[in-house]
RNA sequence: GGCGCUAUCGUCUAACGGUUAGGACGGAGCCCUCUCAAGGCUUAAAUACGGGUUCGAUUCCCGUUAGCGCUACCA
């Protein structure tokens, strides 16, 4: 059975990167009967936040997302320098005593590879003890066997048959100088001893996968297997990051914003995966039916978005399909999150809204009329019928306040009167109900005319079309 | 610079070496219609470039170009 686990590091809000990976975690523990688990990569001590924290636990729960086993790396520090000093008793790793690099703020890269630092993976056991016992500081560095000209192999469930030679690795940290364990040394660590299977992770770490593969072997454990995802990135090809994309990068945007959780989950699973099939609307279930390794591709996905639009389109789409499919109570307990609105009412006007609102926040606009008792300030141009003016406009709400001061207020009747008085006003139908329609909604599009009556009631119409009818007088 | 990964419509993607290169979103047009939507129909739009291998390359190999990643006592 396998076990995998999502290893955030909580140096920021909730990465919708981040939340794919979770996703595809969860899927394939869910597909596999396997074990979900959580654990909090919080070894950077400088750069972890609560908030951080909290924003990672609020975006999983949004996403109803579960798991079963939990962890922090900070609580388990001592199993890591364990595991580390292991490692140096077999003699794959060494003290290196060379003082930190300063800060630069560009690593020089064009000089050619750093591969470790001179003269301290020879130093014997005995000045290496003597120079740690007198208290000066050393990093354990990995010993890369780089005179081999066996090269490092690991077979990977997305990109198949990886292999690099020791020749290219550098000799990589494994305790800092303070003693606390590197992100390389804490994560091989605990995936050794919390039985990690899977691991499941970002391509990014597809060149780090052979340092992994190395310090299993030093610490004799067998290496798990490995699936890399292709990244999320912007449309310019750049990786998505809060400082140069904003807000879009963060999942809690998108719930804020009126996002179903499963149509986002959808979405996320679209950007590098497919079923092979044609399918895109799937649910919780075929998703997890349906997901496997041999899916994933191999390139990186955009995620399309504008300044102008923030959101992309299909993302956009699914929601507005999610929205329409769903049930009209569950719709409209999901609505009244985003406009304040009595329960009995949003229950009658969410049917005339679902299939106008792409997002649940866009309730706010395209009801705003149903919950007002004033409407705001409109261009009585607007009441002005096509090929009509202002007198035509006048009549017709003359007219359509003596109709409805006395018609049952209820779909048929309404539209038939209202017909009735078009013809008889040898005007077009259009003509008759575009006064109407923004004397009391505010505005020329809208949901149908009668339904929206209704639900408004006689009251607030006519107040409304007086209202109108003195603007234009 | 070194090493690694990648390359199909604008975007997400499909295609045992043989297809008119398929689907979806978005775009355009038409229909429906009391406006806006929704819905229906139609349509434009892609194999980065150059070499091989092969009877035949989107598919296999090599090169070029481009993008991304790693190259820290970050993760």
């Amino acid at each position: 059975m396998p076990r995998v686990r999502f290893a955030p590091s909580p140096t920021g809000f909730l990465h919708i990167g981040s939340a794919r990976t979770f996703i595809f975690n969860w899927l394939y523990a869910r597909h596999n009967n396997g074990t979900m688990i959580l654990r909090l990569d919080d070894t950077d001590v400088d750069r972890n936040t609560q908030a951080s924290i909290d924003s990672i636990f609020e975006g999983l729960k949004w996403l109803d997302l579960s798991w079963d086993e939990e962890y922090r790396q900070s609580d388990r520090l001592a199993l890591h320098q364990k595991v580390a000093w292991r490692i140096f008793e077999k003699g794959f790793a060494y003290r290196d005593f060379t003082p930190a690099a300063p800060e630069t703020d560009e690593h020089n890269h064009e000089a050619g590879p750093w591969l470790f630092n001179q003269g301290m993976r020879e130093l014997s056991l005995a000045e290496s003890q003597q120079r740690a016992d007198a208290g000066e500081p050393f990093v354990l560095r990995y010993r890369v066997p780089r005179e081999s000209s066996q090269p490092v192999v690991f077979h990977d469930g997305v990109y198949t048959h990886q292999s690099k030679l020791p020749a290219d690795i550098e000799d990589f940290a494994l305790l800092r100088s303070n003693g606390i364990p590197t992100y390389h040394m804490a994560s091989c660590a605990d995936d050794i001893d919390l039985n990690i299977s899977h691991i499941i992770r970002g391509q990014d770490h597809l060149t780090n996968t052979f340092k992994h593969v190395l310090i299993f072997e030093a610490a004799g454990a067998k290496p798990p297997q490995f699936a890399h995802l292709p990244l999320l990135i912007a449309p310019d090809g750049s990786k998505l990051s809060k400082r140069k994309h904003g807000p879009v990068v963060s999942v809690t945007t998108y719930r804020d914003a009126g996002f179903l959780p499963h149509a986002f989950i959808n979405f996320l699973c679209l950007l590098g995966w497919s079923p092979k099939d044609d399918r895109e609307q799937m649910t919780r279930q075929e998703l997890v039916d349906a997901f496997s390794f041999e899916g994933i591709n191999h390139s990186n996905a955009v995620v399309n978005f504008t300044e102008e639009d923030p959101f992309d389109p299909k993302a956009v789409w699914l929601n507005a399909e999610a929205i329409r499919a769903m049930p009209v109570p569950e719709l409209s307990e999901k609505l009244r999150a985003f406009v304040n609105a009595d329960p009995a009412r949003m229950l009658r006007v969410t049917p005339l809204i679902r299939e106008r609102i792409k997002l649940l926040s866009e309730v706010k606009t395209a009801a705003d009329f149903f919950f007002l008792d004033d409407l705001a300030p409109y261009d009585p141009t607007e009441l002005i019928p096509q090929k009509g003016d202002s007198a035509m406009a006048l009549t017709v709400l003359q007219r359509a306040r003596e109709i409805l001061t006395t018609v049952d207020f209820t779909h048929d009747p309404l539209d038939a009167a209202l017909r009735a008085a078009s013809q008889e006003m040898k005007i077009k139908t259009g003509q008759m109900f575009q006064p109407i329609r923004v004397a009391v909604c505010g505005r020329k599009n809208a949901p149908p005319l009668f339904e929206t009556l209704e639900v408004l009631g006689r009251e607030t119409t006519l107040k409304r079309i007086e209202k109108a009818i003195a603007m234009l007088t």
